[in-house]
DNA sequence: CCCGCGGTATATCGCTCGCATATTGGTCGG
DNA sequence: CCGACCAATATGCGAGCGATATACCGCGGG
């Protein structure tokens, strides 16, 4: 297995498409804020910065259209979506349920290499309580797409992929300002053990709280700008 | 306003572009069976039934693929997603909590435009008992799209209509068998009735009985295959 | 005679490149 | 000062090229 570090980063995988690369690329510049909201998305720029084809890129646009990440209006240009409250309140409104649903579901179908998974993260959020939002940010993507993972249902984690990226990118917009993410560490650790415990209910209200106040603290710093 | 029924049907709007026209006409032809769950998309084929190029037909299979209606394998071709009990029971498990959940929204944001267009909905299905199951299926995508629109969340719409989308197909392949439609016919008025009294516990329940009900249907007729 | 294997043939695909087209913003003329 | 034309820019679409994986066929060995 590869180490996870380096799987939630660019790992230059020669496997994969040009599109794949330009999309997963692109993406990451978006999510990351590297490319800023409202800005426009030069393809020839693009294109020789990644030197990568007009084809790839533009199907990534496409692609990342499709996402809701970039906003493509004909012959005129593509620009990153921008970000206000409103969508982050439609987002949320979507993650909440199935969210809560996939934790529902990683809760009934635990197998024992999900367990083990989750046990360790359990572990590092227990002896570990880093401070760096950044790291937490890292931990937070693992544990969410883990239990993706252990719900056992494809369609859901596709679909729960795509609004996660939204998610982060307004988690990015609030880094470095004072969030309380203490709070945030309680709720994954009882997230966890109630996955663990197999307690659905639990589960699912946990992680209803979780992604409800995840919304909250950005919206705080989001109303504040 | 156009008439509904022209809405649903391939209409032919010279607005949008060959890649939007080949992805809607390839879906039509995937969600109808008119192109058979397993075989294969000959890309040429469609270029010259479509009378469209190369690249629209290639975007619109890959936004198709990432739908899940077709399974692309490199160098070895495309073809039509195969369809399964176990698919059948993933895209349901989804759907229940999204279409439930729009449900409540819907019951919750009601407008007065969405009132009267749930109001002549009830009527038709109050009135007209119509028993063809083609009609009634236009019905039903004419309610559920309804109530995506009423639940005003464009990120909850779009993805709930690619998901109605896959169980639309299923739908079609049990078209002709005899399935009970009466109490779905029930549901759905229960369903409308409880969104217009703005009662969005009730509209989710009856929403997720209705799903679940229809994937029970299905489900009766894709073991006796 | 049958089975396994290697090489070639083929079909498909990903990508590059070029032309047509539509919208915009600026400028010139009335 | 306003309206219309024009150039610039960016996209949509079409066709081809090289690469690659599969399938088939012929050959050699058992």
């Amino acid at each position: 297995m590869a180490t996870p570090v380096m799987a939630l980063v660019e790992s230059a995988d020669p496997a994969r498409s040009q599109s794949e690369e330009a999309y997963l690329r692109i993406r990451e510049r978006i999510v990351s804020l590297d490319m800023r909201p409202g800005s426009v998305v030069n393809e020839g720029r693009l294109r020789e910065e990644l030197k990568i084809g007009r084809t790839p890129i533009r199907e990534a646009l496409q692609r990342l259209a499709r996402e809701n990440l970039v906003r493509s209006i004909p012959h005129r240009g593509t620009f990153v979506t921008d970000v206000n409250i409103t969508d982050l309140a439609r987002i949320t409104e979507v993650r909440v349920v199935l969210e809560a649903h996939a934790a529902r579901l990683a809760a009934e179908r635990l197998s024992s290499a999900d367990r083990k998974c989750f046990t360790d993260l359990l572990q590092v959020l227990e002896h570990g309580p880093s401070v760096d939002q950044r790291e937490l940010m890292r931990l937070d993507q693992q544990i969410h797409r883990q239990i993706y993972v252990a719900a056992r249902n494809p369609f859901l984690e596709s679909t729960l992929e795509r609004y996660f990226n939204l998610s982060l990118r307004l988690w990015y917009l609030v880094l470095d300002r004072d969030v309380s993410l203490r709070e945030a560490l309680e709720e994954h650790m009882d997230l966890l053990r109630a996955i663990l415990a197999g307690d659905q209910d639990r589960a699912e209200q946990s992680m209803r709280r979780h992604v409800t106040g995840f919304e909250r603290e950005i919206r705080k710093v989001l109303v504040e700008r």
